[in-house]
DNA sequence: GTCTATACGTGGATAGAC
DNA sequence: GTCTATCCACGTATAGAC
């Protein structure tokens, strides 16, 4: 008996989620409304109160959830500070190519954030950065990379590896292999192994 | 005898598209109203209409007209490859110093363009993207430089550069010139050179 | 050239029926 | 848990007086 109308307990927080994901990331935080994201999920704007009290929880849940992600993902911190530079790498475009729109949203709606909420979330994303430079830090007191300025060369390498979201597609000219094997490359040249 | 209210013929126009890049930055295109940069301006909204169609038109000059500033302060494309790369790379980094709003909009707002407006704003970056590819392929052809593939080199070079803009300040612990030197050193190391 | 006033749409969020 | 209906603030843009 198909009905149209009703409890779905259980999908629709997640679908919510979803539609705010994929409309954030394309038009812009403030740019969507409720009534749009509503309308995305396929019931009515009074309906997402259920799920969120405001508008601005829902980006910080995507945002939190994200970085949270990404700090638990970490990849196994071992082995010495070349190959550990070479797996921060390559996890960092792996994690971020799988996640365009969450990547987007973290960087692009910072702005919107409510003062403690844009406390919470920074403090996530230094704890990322932190890891990185520990690496160089290690790497340049074994002598093992030429690092002049660890905080600036941390910074530089997250830019430039978190750039690959702006033009990188699945089935265009190089696969993400390709890629993660042609950062490696300029990352390991940079730093000076 | 001062005056409230009047002729300001050839200052109110240049004050708005000042409030505009400077909210539009802070805030973003979508989150800033019409009455918000009249404020700013000291005018009321309806009096913006006198200098721009719509808000739209207002977006798409600032972008213009920085992407035109971009192109046309190009650095003397002289020398060989490595010190007209090492001439980018100090450009860059100090053209757009100078400009953060300029450089925030034109990055973040892309999304907020029509269509016809995006193809135009997209043609004049990617023009910009050519040079220092070309700066590339040259140094690849003549030897001088390690590059594998000119575009992904381009790409990340360029992300990685602008990238200074979300964190350098006037008055912090480097000087301009010092993270000139800095990303210099890395961009030399990255290409092999 | 700027003002005031306004048309008209849409925004976030809430109340109460079912 | 979702709906409909609604409140009220605010958005862009325009008209017409000065």
């Amino acid at each position: 008996m198909a009905r149209t109308t009703g409890s779905h307990a259980g999908i629709t927080g997640p679908k919510i989620r979803q539609a705010a994901l994929r409309l954030f990331a394309q038009r812009g935080y403030a740019a969507v409304s409720m009534r749009s994201i509503a309308a995305e999920v396929g019931v009515q704007a009074g309906a997402l109160y259920n799920y969120t009290p405001d508008k601005q929880s829902l980006l910080v849940d995507l945002m939190r959830t994200h970085l949270d992600g990404l700090l638990e993902a970490a990849v196994p911190d071992d082995g010495g500070p070349l190959a550990r530079l070479q797996q921060f790498v390559a996890f960092h475009i792996r994690f971020h190519a799988d996640r365009p729109d969450e990547v987007f949203i973290a960087y692009m709606e910072l702005r919107n954030l409510e003062p403690d909420n844009f406390v919470e979330i920074e403090a996530l994303r230094r704890r990322y950065e932190d890891r990185l430079e520990q690496i160089l830090r290690d790497g340049a007191e074994a002598g093992v990379f030429e690092v002049a300025d660890s905080k600036i060369v941390t910074l530089a390498i997250i830019a430039m590896l978190t750039g690959v979201n702006t033009w990188f597609r699945q089935g265009g000219r190089l696969s993400l292999e390709e890629v993660v094997a042609q950062y490696w490359d300029m990352v390991r040249k940079a730093v000076g192994a």
